[in-house]
RNA sequence: GGGCUCGUGGUGUAGCGGCCAAGCACGCCGGCCUGUCAAGCCGGAGAUCGGGGGUCCGAAUCCCCUCGAGCCCGCCA
């Protein structure tokens, strides 16, 4: 008999004979009657093992949970008064006339009705799959990329691989490197992205690329960053932005039809990042509420508020957020807690409905007259802080506020960003990466000012989640050479790191562009996950291991002998001053 | 690299200087039970409290080191 899904038991007719697979759930052992819950990927159903069948009865009570077992048997309602409405098929049962245990469990290494810590369930990812919200993330998943798929492919791309073995570019994240046996004291680096390589298809002709790309990084993890991770990566030739923002705007509108049956609305609005950092103090914006951050320097150019009229003279901001609520003790705490360590302060103030001063310092703001009713929360000094802070109270107010839904979706297009900024030691960076084309005619301005360049990259950001970013490229190697420049590279080290990319920008380079989305990102929006662990089958912990397998591990004896030349001539290289 | 938090039977937790060679729940083992819903009832086994050192008459409990985990900052072109 063929096998039925548990799923599909609702289109099935009562006393119709079925055949199911599945992992045993609970056991109810009522000596002459047992039930048992049987599971499969699609869902549970309650199978009913009685009396007449005595061998049945012996091998049904000796079920434990997650045992693997077929059972065979009739679709039955359950008695009227035996329905359980809180479960999934609490109407019918299966009446079983045959049980097979397939393979026996041993008790589970945890109580999967509790809450063990991560490393334990990771440990037993198979058990955790089977018993969590991840089993399903990981079908919404694959709907996902299916989806993204189909559509690229509809749009006349073409799935290409690109090699995770490369070579290491300096000046971007750690990389992870791989030594290589014949050739001691050489490398190949994980790729951190297929950056160069999609350009180069370009160059090739390829014109409209797209793929499930894994990249790999040797920074620090955090909840939302796995050591690995995959981008959907996208370039095309002869286009513009505006041939971007329209595919990706396509692509999300089928994306969130077909994984959660939500309809988007497109075309995404768009913001200059500094738009985005005057009204929202972040480039990364969370539009599913409004509360802007508004300017009240002039406010408080003559106030009788001396700390802040002094920031002011002395050529500082005041911006501030303002809400129609009166000011609770707890939306008070929620204020303070996402101020505290940040080395930034505020000052708030409520005004009720019959004009009296409700909360704050009074006395300050007696003849404030321009206060309307409600909350204003204020904080004074450089606009490069005083923005990301009270950007960073916008969410947490929208958070205490409850006006972060997780069932919208507010996308926003964040462009314009300036190209340089300034490192640490005083020196230029790339904001976005060195590849992107600045929005000047005149490489000689990027000479001259390269801090007023602004950059044509664009990322695309959805409920505050940066979940994808892009660029025009460079594709003059000349214009690319200047870029290297002013970034600190010398001839010999761009000839050195770069020079096979400027050979291939010098042999018919055509305009071009793309972007990459995160898709684990994407996928924990779709899944309404809270973490990448819950959208990844085998994810690692914060510090970069992985509790199922034991990686990393230490080399086995003979793996090392093949390595000693390897580092040996790296010591070597090290003392000639390599 | 810096800051904070946690680590007790298989799992989750209580205990926070002597009343604890450690309590509870789930799970496990044995028994009873013909309609349960994470079934119920009766009985049983199982941890020297992450590891090491110290303080003390006495340490799961205090101190130091170490290992592991988590969160945040730096970092992630």
């Amino acid at each position: 008999m063929d096998r039925t899904y548990i799923g599909s038991l609702k289109n099935v007719s009562k006393d119709v004979n079925v055949r199911l697979d599945g992992w045993v759930q609970y056991v109810r052992d009522f000596g002459k009657v047992v039930f048992f819950v049987l599971k499969d990927r699609t869902g549970i159903v309650q199978c009913y093992v009685g009396a007449p069948h005595e061998e049945l009865l012996e091998l049904a009570k000796s079920l434990s949970p997650d045992d693997v077992v077929r059972v065979e048997g009739k679709i039955k309602p359950r008695p009227a008064d035996m329905v359980n409405k809180n479960m999934e098929n609490g109407d019918i049962e299966l009446e079983a006339e045959t049980l097979e245990l397939l393979n026996h469990c041993i008790p589970l290494p945890y109580d999967v009705n509790g809450d063990p810590n991560e490393v334990t369930k990771l440990k037993y990812r198979y058990v955790d799959i089977r018993h969590s919200d991840t089993l399903d993330n990981l079908r919404v998943r694959s709907v996902a990329s299916t989806t993204i798929r189909n559509y690229l492919t509809k749009n006349d791309f073409w799935e290409v691989e690109t090699p995770y073995l490369t070579k290491y570019t300096p000046g971007g994240a750690r990389n992870f490197v791989v030594p290589v046996r014949q050739q001691p004291g050489y490398f190949y680096a994980l790729a951190e992205s297929p950056q160069i390589f999609k350009q180069i298809l370009m160059i090739s002709s390829v014109d409209r690329y797209f793929q499930f790309a894994r990249c790999f990084r040797d920074e620090d993890l955090r909840a939302d960053r796995q050591p690995e991770f995959t981008q959907v990566d996208i370039e095309a030739s002869f286009i513009t932005e505006e041939d971007i923002y329209k595919l990706i705007e396509g692509m999300m509108v089928e994306l969130f039809k077909e994984t959660i049956g939500v309809e988007i609305k497109a075309p995404f609005p768009r913001m200059t990042y500094d738009e985005a950092m005057e009204k929202y103090g972040s480039d990364k914006p969370d539009l599913r509420f409004e509360m802007i951050i508004n300017d009240y320097t002039e406010n408080f150019r003559e106030s009788n508020f001396n700390a802040f009229k002094q920031v002011v003279q002395e050529g500082g901001v005041v911006r501030g957020l303002y809400w129609s609520d009166p000011l609770d003790r707890s939306a008070m705490k929620v204020l303070e807690q996402a101020a505290s360590g940040s080395g930034n302060r505020f000052v708030f103030v409520s005004k009720s409905l019959d004009g009296m001063l409700t909360n704050g310092p009074k006395a300050v703001f007696q003849n404030e007259d321009w206060l309307k009713e409600g909350t204003y929360v204020f904080s004074a000094g450089n606009e490069d802080k005083v923005l990301p802070f009270l950007g960073e109270l916008r969410l947490a107010l929208g958070e205490h506020l409850g006006l972060l839904h997780n069932n919208e979706y507010e996308f926003v297009w964040v462009t314009s960003r300036p190209m340089f900024e300034i490192a640490d030691d005083g020196s230029l960076q790339a904001a976005h990466h060195p590849f992107t084309m600045p929005d000047v005619t005149d490489i000689n301005e990027i000479k001259s000012n390269p801090l007023m360049v602004r950059a044509r990259a664009y990322d695309i950001v959805l409920n505050g989640v940066e979940v994808g970013g892009g660029s025009i490229r460079i594709h003059n190697a000349d214009l690319q050479r200047a870029v290297f420049r002013v970034l600190g590279l010398s001839d010999s080290e761009i000839e050195e790191r770069f020079g096979f990319f400027l050979d291939a920008l010098s042999c018919g380079a055509p305009p071009h562009g793309g972007i990459a989305l995160g898709f684990d990102r994407l996928s924990m929006i779709l899944c309404g996950a809270e973490s990448l662990r819950e959208v990844i089958a085998f994810p690692k912990t914060k510090s970069g291991t992985c509790p199922l397998t034991g990686a990393p591990a230490k080399l086995f004896t003979n793996q090392s002998k093949e390595l000693i030349p390897i580092f040996k001539q790296i010591i070597n290289d090290e003392r000639e001053g390599g």
